[in-house]
DNA sequence: CTGTATTGGTCAAAGAAAGTCAATCCATTC
DNA sequence: GAATGGATTGACTTTCTTTGACCAATACAG
């Protein structure tokens, strides 16, 4: 077995029904599997990244921590089919205003969100001078993150 | 728990609904948490600034004080002011998001706005190859456009 | 007025985490 | 058995906290 693996799995024990979240100090953790810290930001980026379904966040300094939010599974399948299927590398900004307002009428966002998650992606937020296709790429990765975020929402 | 956690959290009870207002003896204080009364300085200006909310003022010599002040503004009123005068051409990410933790502390937002803004905005979200003061600039503009949604949807 | 005791302010250094990245290791594939 | 790609490590960086030494202002006694 993977060293990778066992962290992996360890922290997955820890992510159980009850709490889709967990905060540990990340020398502990490298302490008690006997390896590197940094290993701890390797299992992290491989295994609990956005595209697998977990959001993290941290702080350094006294008192740091690694927090990890489990999304998949605790939001809505719909929310998350369209992070992980739908949406694509690009998204232009009139298929991110489309897939908003359906959204929205399909009530899976509310009109707060879809207000925040369009003046976030609309042309004028993002006139800068960079390429279209950049500009598509990031509405891509904005709106998983957005979308992910909502679905964390919505219980975890 | 921090002890900068706990000198902001006590100094948070004294600020109660009635009173927006505290006076302290930066001495006495650290004494009572027992740590360098320089400790208490670091405390006002990392959470008690101005971006936080709150104005303080102080006195030397013998009677001396500080004086703790929450500053009371319409939360639209606020939002436009970080649109149109503390938000520049150019926003980090680590300026945006400690921006956002701030209107979630001042409730000014909510829990979900505020992680909808974060998961937008953060590194992941944003990475494309383009240079830093791009999307930086692009960061300042979403982060206008979503404030400036937001105060809206206040006006209601 | 002057000196001194009594405050609070500033800043730099040390300490305590977590992050990054490139080099190396290792296992799987061909 | 070489090549490839994921796994592992360690040196260096960045961020946040805590402390202490020294500085500045104010009140008060004489």
């Amino acid at each position: 077995m993977r060293l990778s693996d066992s962290i992996e799995s360890f922290i997955k024990t820890l992510l159980t029904d009850e709490s889709a979240e967990v905060e540990l100090k990340r020398n502990e953790l490298a302490e008690y599997f006997g390896c590197a810290p940094s290993q701890i930001n390797y299992v992290l980026a491989t295994r609990f990244s956005p595209d697998h379904g977990y959001l993290t966040e941290s702080r350094r300094g006294g008192g740091g921590y690694i927090r990890i939010v489990r999304v998949v599974e605790s939001g809505s399948q719909r929310l998350m089919y369209l992070v992980n299927e739908r949406i694509g590398e690009e998204l232009s900004e009139e298929e991110a205003l489309r897939l908003i307002s359906q959204l929205k009428d399909q009530q899976l966002v509310t009109p707060q969100e879809a207000s925040l998650m369009s003046s976030a992606l609309n042309t004028r937020a993002m006139a800068v001078p960079i390429p279209d296709a950049l500009k598509n790429a990031l509405r891509a990765r904005m709106m998983k993150n957005m979308l992910m975020s909502i679905a964390a929402r919505n219980r975890g």
